[in-house]
DNA sequence: ACTTATTTTATCATATATGATAACCAGTTC
DNA sequence: GAACTGGTTATCATATATGATAAAATAAGT
């Protein structure tokens, strides 16, 4: 597994923690970024490589800032 | 002036102030993190939206965390 | 079991990030 | 002026992130 596959997991996963902590489901989480859905399942499964500027969108949506959703060490 | 054009600028302005402060070069960072200087050079006007991995190889080779690279309040 | 809610997966289209290349600009040195 | 360094801009190609849609799978509720 790549390294970037590793970051992708990773930052799923933290979103998903994050996310869950806050209790929202994915789709509402996913309506209020103004994200499709099916890529919101995808991302937090680790399959996309999101750009800042998304991260910054679901960071603000979970009231969490974007140093926060990029710290993953305590998502391993 | 949209808020990802704002963040795309924050970002760049960001990256150029850590680089600096470690005086690289733009061409001698992009060779580094293997990223074509040209992009390099739009990345650090504001020019794009990068993705994390991206910004996980700049981070790596400025020797800072994500968290420092997204930090950009003192940017502003 | 059935219904509803939530999530996942696949496929394709669109938008855009990045790569590659070339040319240009400004400053410095010889 | 020529060569070098550091940076910028434009153009086009390629890779891929995101959007849109549908279907399938799973989880939760009645």
């Amino acid at each position: 597994m790549s390294n970037k596959e590793q970051l992708q997991l990773a930052i799923g996963k933290r979103i998903k923690m994050l996310r869950e902590s806050k209790k929202i489901t994915q789709q509402d989480l996913a309506a209020k970024c103004n994200i499709e859905k099916s890529n919101f399942s995808r991302l937090e499964a680790g399959g996309t490589n999101p750009t800042l500027y998304t991260l910054k969108i679901i960071a603000d949506n979970l009231g969490v800032s974007l140093c926060d959703i990029v710290s993953m060490e305590d998502t391993k």
